[in-house]
DNA sequence: TAATTACCTAGTATTTTACTAAGTTATAAA
DNA sequence: TTTATAACTTAGTAAAATACTAGGTAATTA
């Protein structure tokens, strides 16, 4: 698993798109200028998203984007693999020498953390943000230990 | 939260650590070979775990690298931490305008989706993943479905 | 004293990130 | 039918992060 800025853009992006798409399609140039994203690098992101089916772009004047399925349908899991592109990671499958080789344990119990990471990411739904955030006063007026989040979290706990 | 191949060569060397800094230190060196990281570029991460008290350097001929702590008590979420430095991400705290503007909510539900994150990897040690490494076969050996931590998975199911 | 290993600093090739620039295509409105 | 809009595409690039090489110094053991 994967977690860079440019996955935190991917699902800036996406939250925006959540938030804003109900009565009509949201053009990059507002998710650009509401984020503070650059309007290229939104066309690069979404030339992934677009191809993973997570968005659907609308040309021509009072075009945009909308989702490419349901809220709810859509993990943050699935957004940060369509733009970072999930890299299976070195697995010494027989190829080096292995048994008695400490690489090879280490190596698989980082591949099953990080797919741990996965399966949590892939249980939260840009619904679930969206939803708390509709719920929640808005955020710059909450304190900073007060999250909206924290039912989500009990998933974990 | 950031989760990179930095915070991974991290990961994967303390886990080293821990396997094999039972009866004595472990080298650069040895982790180097073991793991296929250049030993400068070990050096590089260790100063910053060393720095975080993750880590413990012994000098001299017989020396090496011990752990910081016991393994229960170090988190997946301290390494990479003080490898990767957490970055406070963009919290418009009043700076901008930010009442009725779209970008500090979405801000915020990163923020929150963040600490989720690091909370889910705080749950985690290193003794638990060295404790199931013991456990399991040899990694090499099992099947792919079969996963070794799939009893951590229930704390996030 | 010599070998070993941590520890430190500087430089660098490669990749990733995030952007600018300059287009083309499709579509809605004039 | 023209024009404006906005998706879509490609190429190039500055800056940062990644992962490494090189060449040291300092502490400790044999």
């Amino acid at each position: 698993m994967r977690l860079s800025t440019k996955g935190r853009y991917a699902v800036t992006a996406m939250l925006d798109l959540a938030l804003n798409g109900q009565d009509g399609p949201v053009t990059l140039s507002d998710i650009s200028e509401n984020q503070g994203i650059s309007l290229s690098y939104l066309e690069q992101l979404f030339a992934a998203l677009r191809a993973k089916k997570l968005v659907r772009g609308v040309r021509g004047p009072g075009g945009g984007y909308f989702l490419g399925r349901e809220a709810d349908e859509i993990s943050i899991a699935n957004i940060i693999c369509a733009v970072d592109e999930w890299v299976e990671f070195t697995r010494c499958q027989g190829k080096e020498d292995c048994r008695g080789g400490q690489r090879c344990l280490t190596h698989s119990l980082w591949d099953d953390l990080s797919r741990q990471i996965y399966e949590f990411l892939e249980e939260i739904s840009l619904a679930d943000l969206v939803r708390r955030g509709q719920e929640a006063d808005h955020g710059c007026l909450k304190e900073k230990g007060d999250s909206i989040l924290d039912d989500i979290a009990g998933r974990a706990a």
